[in-house]
DNA sequence: TTCGACATTTGATCTCGATCAAATACAGTC
DNA sequence: GACTGTATTTGATCGAGATCAAATGTCGAA
């Protein structure tokens, strides 16, 4: 199971070396200092496109705050989300000029950029970097793997479930909380970019999400804020086997 | 779009370096040594598990001939194929213990393995290994992400013919075949794992089968050997976009 | 040639989630 | 506080694909 809260622990670091760590988590100091040679920060507000699908992108990224999703859309406009990159994820492919989804902040974001070819460089050079991004690649590469299974086999009610308990568990991890039997969190996501998420349409999102306040699964304070009185029963609702086994 | 083929082309080298410039196209001669020294090939049969979920597994593993498929099962028995390796895919995660997926042969299959603890090693001291890991790992994230697509948002239909259409462009490449209109190939997977693959019941997959042939989109020879007379025609019924896109 | 074990096809019916439509909640602005 | 635009919920109906069931094809062994 990957170790998300390694990185994420070490974003508590004083001033900005989060973003180093985050994408290096071994890198020496003159290492260190190459990097900041070749970054900066960018804002982006929820809703804001960060690029298009096809676009040139001059720059790969660590995302500092907020939240961001990768998704590919169909001519006649069917939409699916196939990336939600949380505070420490990784964005872009070093050695490829253009992106291949529509990258877009869910909520407000905060990007520490690298200048793309400079960085493709400094991976050559950098052994411990390329070994990072390789583990990080892996690591997201087993959540898309989860994601395959639920889009392809889970009902419904399964795939709600599912994504509360993953954002549940990513949340939870940020922000350190003890293991308590309940669990707080806002949504990340409007109700429209979780069915592009879970491969439904927002209606059956939203009576889904009705179902199990009706049984006592979750509570809902406003639209965005869920409560989770006992994470088992939540657990129960995903078809996961108990000892866990998803990520994102 | 990944250029998979030059690992392809490089397996018509003499002997057996196949699996190693497919691993590391880079690699200098005395690091191609290291990497035979840790080397043995393995055979599998059709339908033979080559892994259990959870297994531990003592090599990671380029494939040499046939096709390999990662799956995951729920405790009620559904099953999502997560994974379909083809020759000079690379299998398993150097440093991981076990294996997250039950990885099955599809076909006869033949296996260059490298003990995985010495390759963790080699990787710590190659950066090519490491690079070229990335690259491949990255493309594998691609893919997945094309099949998230698919199974989230195609109709069944349009599954089938994405499927076919995959399986003929890397079968075509790795017969190094002339780009002529008219397109012939094996399936390498039984209805039931088509079904895994696509996130439907095998009797979906068999009326959707029966549906193009009727509709003269592909011509059947035998269950498994299937002719294509026109790929645009099999291309318009992807729902991808003409310039394409779509690997595996 | 027949038998048995599978893989595949085809048929009949049912169901979950999509679609179409309308009501409600909510935040920001004037 | 009324107004506007957007997000969300709820209702009614439909249909693609699942499910249950049976027939057909295929290949190797006896």
């Amino acid at each position: 199971m990957p170790n998300r809260s390694l990185a994420v622990t070490e974003m508590a670091c004083a001033d900005c070396p989060i973003r180093h760590r985050a994408v290096c988590a071994r890198c020496e100091s003159d290492e260190l200092e190459k990097l900041d040679a070749i970054k900066y920060y960018r804002r982006f507000e929820a809703g804001q496109t960060i690029a298009w699908a096809g676009d040139k992108m001059d720059f790969v990224a660590s995302v500092v705050e907020g939240v961001a999703s990768l998704t590919q859309t169909m001519e006649d406009g069917r939409r699916q989300m196939v990336g939600l990159l949380l505070p420490s994820d990784f964005l872009g492919r070093p050695n490829r000029e253009s992106v291949s989804y529509d990258v877009t902040a869910a909520t407000d974001v905060m990007l520490c950029c690298f200048r793309r070819v400079p960085f493709q460089g400094l991976i050559e050079e950098t052994p411990h970097l390329s070994q990072r991004l390789l583990e990080m690649t892996l690591d997201e590469l087993d959540a898309a793997r989860e994601w395959m299974l639920l889009l392809g086999r889970k009902t419904a009610r399964e795939k709600i479930a599912s994504f509360l308990s993953i954002i549940a568990r990513r949340d939870a991890s940020l922000k350190n909380s003890k293991n308590a039997m309940e669990l707080a969190f806002d949504l990340p996501l409007t109700r429209e970019a979780m069915a592009d998420y879970l491969g439904l349409t927002l209606e059956t999102v939203s009576r889904q999400m009705s179902a199990l306040k009706r049984d006592g699964v979750i509570e809902l304070k406003g639209k965005r804020h869920i409560i989770v009185p006992d994470v088992e029963a939540l657990m129960d609702e995903t078809g996961d086997d108990a000892d866990g086994g998803v990520y994102i």
